[in-house]
DNA sequence: ACCTCCAAAGGACACCAGCG
DNA sequence: CGCTGGTGTCCTTTGGAGGT
């Protein structure tokens, strides 16, 4: 199918609903820009988008299903073009789309260049060019190159005289199809069809290319339509399974224990075939309502009999549904809209489904799936297999490896935990077994509680490890307290396949882009392969990382920061969790709590970096609002946090506290940073500094703060003594933004004892991803409002 | 503790230019 | 003639600061 729709997110549902009987959809004027991200269920994109100006931008979608292979991404002049490779039953075909502006000439050598990458090719395109021998109406500029091409004789055109463009009364075929020798004799049933929305344009153009395309390999992973499953046949078909193991089988070796867990893996893997549908991977357009698509046909049946009769009345016919069908497009979105709106609001906002909406929206995350080609240490995969074998590499070489530590008492430790290994190996021994065993309802309780998450190689998903059996529960502990009898876990359990996730923003061709998710059931020396696009690597052997979601990983950073709070004294307490940190103290003095707190705070900084040090590359270049929103949320805090009313000024405050305006700070933090790497003859960084400082001065400072209030002075007195504590110990260790958010001190007029907590809140680790993550700035800038807004209304539940 | 003023911010809308 | 993005205008809201 091809079209050019001018805007595709506008036409995104009616295409859908319209075409998607077609696998191949070549669209152009997508009106995309290059940060914006676009998917379409159930497609590979491949887009050209225009950079620096409006309009233009090609696209090709294909069928997942369906393996293909970018290799041309280009623009020539005003021409672009998107070419992909797909193999079929006639041997490799390239498909390419091209848009040629009204505005521009034809670019021969971008048709020569195709033709180069493959002579056996299929163009489709808008190429504003009418030639009358092939059935245009006229002849233009564009037609005459058109006529030129193919004179040359390696590109032939479908020749008819369908016109694919119209408005008002003029039509005319400017859309072509393209194609060498072979590949031309295969296309048929060219047809054009009613534009989309309400406007008169171009036309969609349909054909049939009849010839089968190589598909994909299915995944290796079984994945199962649960919503269609029959639990309790797979209850009932999963006993008839573990019946046939043999309970009193012991489990006294470690290939027992393998043997076993496969036999389990089974029973449960050929109960779950049984009782429920495969996904069928079939696509659900869920964007159109039934009759919406109804109205959609119809708008089909009237726009050919128009076309037949060419009678007034069939026309006004066909522009009032046409307009009925926008209508109702509309419409269904709304509805769609309100409709996911309701289930947000009736559910606890803490639940994940309400997450997964805001991702929905958010679309940050969206799946882009990348078919070119992957360089890796100069080796260029081209395929899946080897892209999937490349990124095995990379991982081995370069992520999960474990390098040799070098500690200064590395060698101690090493031989004291082998003592105590040695040690417990005797004990276990000459006792048997010093844990208590496996009771079944441990297991069914963590059966109960398990997410439902991917599920790892085994293909057992944890939607059919809840729906167990009294009989798989004694299996499983049976299993359970062999694998910790024995200290032998299953070698099945140690496989994981590792999903990977583009980073954002980063180059695609290039393995350090990408985030590796493994799906694992196990860890201890565990092996894994990459999955790329259903195709599998090579395994090979993990030997670092943590796996997600497991206990370890938090274990494994409280041993990191533990030692963070080890020079704070008893009166102030600490909570620590995950990457937060709390401080708090108590005291029945305004005096004795600052000091408290100060030492501790002091203690904690030496330990701990500014956020700032994360934060400061990012905040420095947002523009000015942004800068003075975070200066009236300073003056704000600072003046919450003092109990100063809202007539202080501003200047006043800064001058008591002697806390920096925020930009004051930042400057002042950058140039720190410049004379560090100045004497580290660090030129590059000291060059980058020094242009950040730049932007930095060159947005005006606008929060001039002129005259300084007269306050009443008792209230200043004794606000300012006790501010000074919470306040200092702020700017002394993190920035002054996420301290304004959360330092609260209590009156001095409230009798008994205060309490002050600082917080490194959420902003902190906002912040330091988005350096790392390397978000553009409209996003950085979208980012750091939302911190703002949280922060506030942190600071209106304060009040 | 409250009022008042000013400026900035932000939304709604119209309009225009650029692209096709 | 449609779509997009930018600009400008009008109006309201909000924030900051002064005043009583």
């Amino acid at each position: 199918m091809h079209i050019n729709v001018t805007s595709i997110k506008k036409h995104t549902d009616e295409i859908l609903a319209r075409f998607n009987t077609y696998d191949i959809w070549s669209i152009n004027e997508t009106n995309l820009k290059p940060h914006q991200l676009f998917s379409l269920q159930g497609f590979n994109i491949f887009r050209n988008d225009r950079q620096n100006k409006q309009g233009g931008g090609v696209l090709l979608a294909i069928r997942k299903s369906i393996k293909c292979f970018e290799i041309l991404n280009a623009t020539i002049e005003t021409n672009e073009a998107v070419a992909v490779q797909i193999e079929t039953s006639l041997g490799q075909l390239l498909i390419a789309t091209v848009y040629i502006p009204p505005a521009g000439k034809i670019q021969q050598k971008l048709f020569d260049e195709i033709y180069q990458l493959n002579n056996n090719c299929l163009i489709l395109g808008d190429l504003n060019a009418a030639l009358e021998e092939k059935g245009s109406r006229k002849t233009n500029a564009k037609g005459v190159q058109l006529k030129q091409i193919l004179e040359e004789g390696y590109l032939q055109c479908i020749d008819n005289n369908l016109t694919t463009y119209a408005r008002n009364n003029y039509e005319e075929k400017i859309d072509w199809i393209l194609a060498t020798q072979p590949t031309i004799l295969f296309i048929d049933e060219v047809e054009t069809h009613a534009p989309l929305g309400c406007k008169e344009d171009h036309k969609p153009i349909t054909f049939n290319l009849s010839m089968t395309a190589d598909l994909k390999p299915k995944s290796p992973r079984l994945t199962f339509n649960f919503n269609l499953a029959n639990w309790n046949l797979y209850r009932k078909k999963l006993n008839e399974y573990l019946n046939k193991i043999d309970l009193k089988q012991k489990l006294e070796t470690k290939e027992h224990i393998d043997t076993y867990t496969i036999a389990l893996t089974n029973c449960i893997t050929l109960a779950m075939k049984e009782a429920m549908p495969l996904a069928n991977g079939k696509i659900r357009n869920n964007n159109v309502s039934e009759v919406t698509k109804k109205l959609i046909e119809e708008k089909h049946k009237v726009y050919r009999k128009w076309r037949k009769t060419t009678n007034e009345i069939d026309k006004k016919h066909y522009y009032k549904i046409r307009e009925l069908v926008s209508n109702a497009i509309r419409n269904d979105r709304i509805e769609k809209l309100t409709a996911i709106m309701s289930t947000l609001s009736a559910k606890k906002m803490q639940s994940a489904g309400v997450w997964n909406t805001v991702k929905k929206f958010h679309n940050k995350r969206t799946k882009q799936s990348y078919s070119g080609q992957l360089i890796y240490q100069n080796t260029t995969a081209n395929n899946d297999q080897e892209k999937a074998n490349v990124f095995a590499r990379y991982f081995e070489n370069e992520i999960f490896v474990s390098k040799p530590d070098e500690t200064p008492f590395h060698n101690q430790v090493n031989t004291r935990a082998a003592s105590i290994k040695r040690k417990m190996k005797m004990e276990t021994s000459s006792r048997e077994n010093k844990f208590s065993p496996i009771t079944e309802n441990e297991i069914k309780c963590i059966l109960k509680q398990l997410p439902n998450s991917a599920p790892g190689p085994d293909a057992i998903h944890n939607r059919s490890l809840k729906n167990y059996t009294k009989l798989l529960v004694i299996h499983l502990a049976k299993i359970f307290n062999a694998i910790v009898g024995m200290g032998h876990i299953p070698q099945e359990w140690k496989k994981a396949n590792i999903i990977l996730l583009l980073k954002p923003k980063k180059e695609k061709k290039v393995p350090s882009s990408y985030r590796p998710i493994s799906l694992l059931s196990c860890l201890d020396q565990r092996t894994a392969s990459v999955e790329i696009e259903s195709t599998l690597s090579r395994s090979f052997a993990l030997k670092s990382g943590t796996p997600q979601g497991s206990p370890l990983s938090p274990l494994l950073y409280i041993l990191f920061t533990y030692d963070s709070m080890n020079n704070i004294e008893d009166h102030t307490q600490y909570g620590l969790f995950a990457d937060d940190t709390a401080l708090w103290a108590g005291s029945n003095t305004i005096k004795s709590l600052r000091r408290r707190l100060q030492t501790s705070a002091n203690e904690f900084n030496r330990w701990f970096r500014s956020i700032i040090t994360y934060g400061c590359t990012i905040l420095l270049k947002t523009d000015n609002s942004i800068w003075k929103r975070m200066q009236i949320l300073q003056n704000k805090a600072l003046r919450a946090a003092l109990g100063l009313p809202m007539y202080t000024s501003t200047e006043f405050i800064h001058l008591r506290t002697k806390i920096p305006m925020i930009k004051n700070y930042a400057k002042e933090i950058l140039n720190k940073a410049i004379s560090r790497a100045e004497t580290y003859q660090d030129n590059t960084t000291t060059e980058n500094l020094k242009r950040i400082l730049s932007i930095l001065q060159s947005i005006n400072s606008t929060t001039t703060v002129t005259s300084a209030a007269t306050i009443p002075s008792t209230t200043v007195v004794t606000a300012t003594s006790t501010v000074t504590s919470a306040t200092t110990v702020v700017s002394s260790t993190i920035v002054p933004t996420t301290t304004i958010t959360s330092a609260t001190t209590v009156p001095p007029t409230t009798a008994g004892p205060s309490t002050t907590v600082i917080t490194s809140t959420t902003t902190a680790t906002s912040i330091a991803t988005a350096t790392s993550i390397g978000m553009s700035s409209e996003a950085i800038r979208q980012e750091i409002s939302l911190i703002i807004l949280f922060s506030l209304m942190i600071l209106i539940a304060q009040f």
